[in-house]
Parts: C-alpha cells; sequence; structure tokens
DNA sequence: GTCTATATCTAGATAGAC
DNA sequence: GTCTATCTAGATATAGAC
C-alpha cells in the first residue's frame, strides 16, 4: 500500500466526493474511498468513527462548496432577480455533476441523527441563500416563496438525475452544460409565471 | 422458510415494488426482496437468472403501469392539452411514490445490456404517450417538444426525489398528494410559458 | 498515522436434496 | 419449485505491529 498524506481527512472528503460522481451514493463504501487514495481500508477509520461519519463530511463540505458556487453565478446572473433565482439551478447541476453530492447527499443519507453543528450550520446557510434569492423574485407570501424554492430545486435536481441516468447522453463536459443551460431556462420559467398567480 | 406461491415471479415484481419505495434502488437486493415474500434467498433464481434480470422485469412492468396511469390521469384532467401534460407529473409522483419505480429505476441501473423485447416496446410507449401530449400542449418544433418533455420530467422527478429523501415531511399519503399538487402546479407553469418562447 | 491481518456480516449465485 | 448448504466477494470495523 502507499502511505501516508500530508491532511488524509481532506483527501479522504475530495476523494469522496469524485467516488460519488461517478457511482453515486449507491456505489459509495468507505473502502472504495481509500482504494482511490492508495491507503488501506482501515486508514479512514483514524479520521472518521465510521462510514456516516464520513459520508456527514462530505455533506458538510458539500453545502458549504455549492452555497459558495451559488453566489458566484448568481453575482455573474446579472440584476434580475428571475434570473438570479435561476442561476441557482444551473449551479447546482453543474456542481452535483462534479461532486456527486446533491440534495441526495446534503439531506437524507440518514445523516438526520449525526449531530454536526457545523453541518447543519452550513445547511441552514444554504437554504437561507436560496430563500432570499427567492423572496426577491417572488412577490407572494411567505409560502408562495417556499414552494418557489422548492419548485426551482426539484427542476435542478431533476435535470441533474436525468443527467446522471443517462437520459440526454453520456455526461461528459458539454452534456453537463447543455443540462445546466435547461435547467436555468425551466427555473426561469417558474418565475416569469411567478407573476401570475402559479 | 415458507413455501410456494400460485406465481412467485409475479410475486417477486410486486415485492420488489414494495422494497424499492421503502429503500430505493440503494436498498434493493434479491435476498431482501425473498426475506419479503418469506422465501429463500435461491428461490428467486428459479425465476431470474440474476439481479439484473430481475430489476430488468420490474422495470417493464412499471413502464407499463406508469404509462396506465398517466393515462387515466390525463383523462382526468380534462381538455386543456397543458392541463393534460402536467397531469403527466402528479401521476409520476403518485406512482413512482408508491412503487419506488421512477427514471432511476425505469432506465438506467445498468440494464442498457439486457436484451428484452417487450421492456423496449413498454418504454418506447411510455415515452410516446408523454411526448404527443407534449406535441398537443406546446406549438414549438419538434426540439421544443423534447426540451419540454424533458422539462417536465425533470419536475416530476425532482419532486418525488424531494418527497423519498424527507424535504417536505415523512411520505405518508397525505404529503404524497401535496408533493403530487405542486409538480402539477409546477409542471403547468412552464406550458403557459411555453406560449411565449420559453 | 498508516499498515497488515482478521472477525463479522450481507449479498450474489450455484449444487444437490426433497 | 422451493429448500438447505455452501462458495465467493466486498464492505464495515477492530486489534495490534511499526
Amino acid at each position: 500500500m502507499g502511505y501516508h498524506h500530508g491532511d488524509l481527512r481532506a483527501a479522504l472528503i475530495e476523494a469522496s466526493f469524485g467516488l460519488l460522481a461517478e457511482s453515486g451514493l449507491h456505489g459509495f463504501s468507505v473502502a472504495a474511498v481509500a482504494r482511490r487514495l492508495g491507503v488501506s481500508s482501515a486508514a479512514p477509520y483514524r479520521h472518521f468513527p465510521d462510514r456516516d461519519h464520513l459520508l456527514g463530511a462530505v455533506s458538510s463540505a458539500a453545502a458549504r462548496d455549492l452555497r459558495a458556487e451559488i453566489v458566484e453565478a448568481t453575482d455573474a446572473a446579472g440584476d434580475d432577480a428571475g434570473d438570479r433565482l435561476a442561476a441557482v439551478a444551473g449551479a447546482y447541476v453543474t456542481f452535483v455533476t462534479r461532486t456527486g453530492a446533491g440534495i441526495t447527499v446534503i439531506f437524507a443519507a440518514g445523516l438526520s441523527e449525526l449531530v454536526d453543528e457545523e453541518r447543519r450550520e452550513r445547511t441552514r446557510a444554504l437554504m437561507t441563500t436560496i430563500v432570499d434569492l427567492a423572496v426577491a423574485a417572488g412577490p407572494g407570501s411567505y409560502q408562495d416563496v417556499i414552494r418557489l424554492v422548492e419548485a426551482t430545486i426539484a427542476v435542478a435536481h431533476g435535470y441533474t438525475s436525468l443527467l446522471f441516468d443517462g437520459f440526454f447522453a453520456r455526461p461528459d463536459g458539454h452534456a453537463t452544460d447543455v443540462a445546466a443551460a435547461r435547467a436555468v431556462e425551466t427555473a426561469r420559467a417558474l418565475t416569469s409565471s411567478q407573476a401570475r398567480p402559479l
């Protein structure tokens, strides 16, 4: 076996993204992540007590990074509030196709029992960021805002799944760009119609 | 162990739906399906040569049944072409929440290599049914029609995933109805805006 | 801090009894 | 047509060497 890294903990999280992107949560295992880094299957357990804690750390990092890329994408989208919210969908498709860490990983994954304050905070920040964009885009009640957020995420996640499951073509770089663009267009249609009652 | 059924083959497919609905494709295994029926883990192999052939049969049945429920839902949706297409999303959420067999199972699952003419035909019929509804709803080019189909499926699948992953609440009967209604509303917004260029 | 080795578990799949 | 028994493979997790 190979041996030690400067920071195996960080490397394990990074390698988990790669594995998730290729094989999905289905194909994720601590052993496979270790293999990817050329370390023994026991090595990860020096840094994470069990599989769920590794996944929790991956989830935490994903919530932080996804939020950062969403902020970046909305900044690039200009001033129109509808365009800015729609950009969330594009950022989601791009990020999740690259890292494999979408809502399935960030939420669920049976991690609800894990107490991780940092992760909770990052997830909350991610949601707050999206809700704020929806508030700006939708003139409706709080309930309407939440519905708009859900719809935007549903669109983003739906296109990502279609892409991952080969509905479009193999997810090479170009297919990802196309899917992201479609997701943005579709999400954008939600906010135009939001002006009229949904 | 228990013993023989009238039709274990059919029972295995039915039990697979239940297992998929509860545990997802992630938690699916031939052994677990057998356990559900109280038969030995070897019994399924008398009816299916391997795991993929069972999943293929499940996929085939799902394509047939989902199409039937879509036809039923669109018939109930009235005459407006936009309403009829939007009804697809509602039928999808309801069906997939109950059976666990959505696009992830019907397509992907590494079943592309499986040659199953009946399954291919059912999948084709399912897609044709949706495309026809989109043609009626969208006055655009063939490309626009395909995009509308993709968007509708993305919305439907997105809401189903949100529901399954606990984004709304536990998927009891009521939560499913709410998610289905939201999916219909969101899908409906796509076709109103389709009148104006997307 | 990582390795080797190992115990335990679960799943996929096959052989042979009934 | 199903059962019991068994083999193989891969994953989680722990113990102890270096």
